[in-house]
DNA sequence: AGCGGGCTTGACCGGCCGGTCGGTGAAAAT
DNA sequence: ATTTTCACCGACCGGCCGGTCAAGCCCGCT
């Protein structure tokens, strides 16, 4: 038996692979997704392995598709991840429910998340650079979709509707650059609060819509701690 | 006279620098925004200007300054920038000429700021990261304090203030991932229409608050076209 | 006991990396 | 007229890069 890493953070879609190959995968990833594709050598991931670098080339035939198996195998099913967890009911909670469970995806997977959005996002491999666009397209189409219902429902404005896509995937997609895991609320429940900021607005005056489902306990600590974005 | 770079994007507070060196700093910005630090070598700075590798080393003592001329001369002045920007009056309205200056920020010096948020979020050189985290601070406090001072005023309720200001941050932060510079609005604009619907929030039903000052033009097209996020 | 085969290794390769060095030619200073 | 200065270059360096290879180790099977 091998002794594997400590920290054995989820790479998703990777049913049958040996332990050794989940161990490469989680440390390529937290590596990847620290100090960069071009900043971690094969090198770096054998030694965090605790195994030799050729060991690394029996079980993957070169960085590159380490990296595939991090990324792509990630991203692979975010929209099937998240479609599945919209459940029927009004639009706007849909797009609730789209935001919480796309932080829930990224708490579960966070290494291979930000691996795969921070790495290559000008990719060198035009294939897989375009497999990669298509299946971002994909789920961004699904969050457009969700907004245009719930305008034609009318609960919320005619905006525009790819800005305000990209308004609400920003505050999920900046998020792995100040969450620290360590500290107050979940990634679900931030998501819930940016959800309650967005949809019913900073401005006071009339009775500010339902408060968030569950609301973090401790958002009362000295400014000055807090990490930053 | 030297024949120089045909991007002259901007690099700021530098002076009194030659011709040379500021198409040095251009082109190395350039590239470091697109292939990152590590994709980045000093050959490719090189060829990119048309000088020798050597002619670098004549100009700076090594890649990490030339990096530190992009990225520390680049945030350097973001403060002071911004907060020039922000002019007395209604604190919604001076979050506003936040955004909106941090948005001009990004568009004036686009490559640096890049390459400064990019490379290097975790910078292996203590100094250097610790005095860009103070900066970044510095940036984000100025803005918890806007967002105080509103609260204050009764003008946005009761919210989390340093949550508010990533929910704010991300939205501006995320853009250089998505924005298209040949494209519809610019990044003021951009920065308009989220502060509206941030300020405003989606939810239908009250008239939904004063219009952005300046609405973008050409927000009718084909989903399919509209760069994603 | 003999054996096959997957897991594992250390030695090694060509190439690119950041960085150095001695020198060149032309303008400026003396 | 001579020296100094300075932008600039080609050749080169040690070291690390991704990747290869032949050989050992260890296991269950016969």
């Amino acid at each position: 038996m091998v002794e594997l890493s400590t920290t054995k953070d989820g790479i998703p879609n990777q049913a049958e692979a040996s332990d050794r190959v989940l161990q490469i995968l989680s440390e390529a990833g937290r590596l990847f997704a620290t100090k960069g594709y071009d900043g971690t050598s094969m090198r770096d991931i054998a030694v965090a392995c605790g195994i030799s670098k050729s060991l690394l080339y029996h079980h993957f035939s070169n960085k590159d598709e380490i990296y595939a198996r991090v990324a792509v195998g990630s991203t692979l099913e975010l929209y099937l991840f998240v479609r599945d967890r919209v459940p029927d009911g009004p639009p706007s909670q849909k797009i609730r429910a789209f935001m919480v469970a796309t932080a829930e995806y990224f708490r579960r997977y966070r290494w291979a998340w930000i691996a795969s959005t921070t790495a290559f996002w000008n990719d060198p491999d035009r294939h897989r650079q375009k497999e990669r666009l298509t299946r971002r397209d994909r789920f961004e189409n699904f969050l457009r979709g969700l907004i245009q219902e719930a305008i034609d429902a009318g609960e919320i404005r005619k905006v525009d509707v790819p800005m305000t896509g990209r308004l609400i995937l920003s505050s999920l997609n900046w998020m792995h650059r100040w969450y620290n895991p360590n500290k107050s609320a979940t990634p679900e429940q931030i998501a819930d609060i940016f959800f309650d900021m967005v949809f019913n607005g900073l401005r006071s005056g009339d009775a500010a819509g339902s408060p968030p489902a569950e609301t973090l306990k401790s958002s009362r600590r000295k400014a000055r701690q807090t990490p930053r974005s």
